[in-house]
DNA sequence: TTTAATCTACATTGAGTCAATAGACTTTTA
DNA sequence: TAAAAGTCTATTGACTCAATGTAGATTAAA
């Protein structure tokens, strides 16, 4: 479960619309500049999360993104298999993009049974997770020297 | 932490040597014929391992490959972390192969506070099992109806 | 009603990686 | 000395990643 650059672009932008969440949209420039991430790209991903129902969003000239859902709602693990797909390091342990692989017997592979342990682990995690909780992460990291102008709005 | 067929396939052979363990050296032939595993691609891997100081390997015409060390002391995270780099599912989080990513401000990111719980999962895992551990789920695996060939030698 | 900021959509590129293959060479032992 | 095995370096073809290009649609405000 290596998270590629489109992953954590996606997290880090919507730890920014959680930070904002409310009736109001963030533009996609605003994130892109608060967050270092390729405009271009970032229209990619935001449209793919959109097509996830994770965000939602208005057009025009005032336009931009808001999240579909309470940042309670909204775990990693959904958010990575969709952009990703699996969160298991090996295919043939993988719960919802099961695929076969080379070895003569699964049943009796060795490596099979550590891996699920593995899968298991980053599972237990990333479901425990929502957008509302690594906000809180960040208004804690960021601490009593909170510059308010890092929550953008 | 993604494992790609070339580490799929180290493991693989390395189960084959662990169960094979002791003197004599088993030709690449053999592991690659058993655990179905293309052979020159097979070649690559173990010289890779071999430089890693995992196993060794014999020329000539009775040559092959073994384990370097008993099993009990090669941990699949020493392995993978040879074959294909960092365990951590971001490298910023990465003990052996930290990169700083993109993101403004590391000390307060969330996303990284999160990949660290689950790099610290995915570690704590694979320090812990070795070779000889797989080796024996193997057998465990194959129960009473083991079938003495399918430890080839 | 024009204009400019914004999102939408699809196509393309360039770099890099993955998995495998190629071919020539070296070593060992029967 | 010939055959079987490992050694080494290079290369290929397919694929993915990350980003860029281009054109268009929508909306709010001037």
């Amino acid at each position: 479960m290596k998270l590629s650059s489109k992953g954590e672009y996606a997290l880090r932008a919507l730890v920014v619309l959680g930070l904002n969440y409310g009736p109001n949209v963030v533009p996609i420039q605003t994130i892109s500049e608060h967050e270092n991430i390729p405009k271009r790209f970032l229209e990619q991903i935001l449209h793919d999360m959109k097509s996830a129902g994770v965000v939602e969003s208005k057009r025009g000239i005032a336009g931009g993104y808001r999240l579909s859902r309470p940042p309670e709602e909204i775990t990693l693990a959904a958010v990575i298999r969709h952009l990703e797909g699996a969160l298991a390091p090996v295919s043939c342990v993988s719960e919802r993009f099961y695929a076969r692989c080379s070895c003569p017997d699964e049943a009796k592979c060795g490596i099979r049974s550590v891996m699920k342990e593995v899968r298991d682990a980053i599972v237990k995690i990333l479901e425990n997770v929502t957008v509302a909780e690594m906000c809180s992460r960040v208004r804690k990291l960021q601490g009593a020297h909170a510059n308010p102008m890092d929550y953008i709005i």
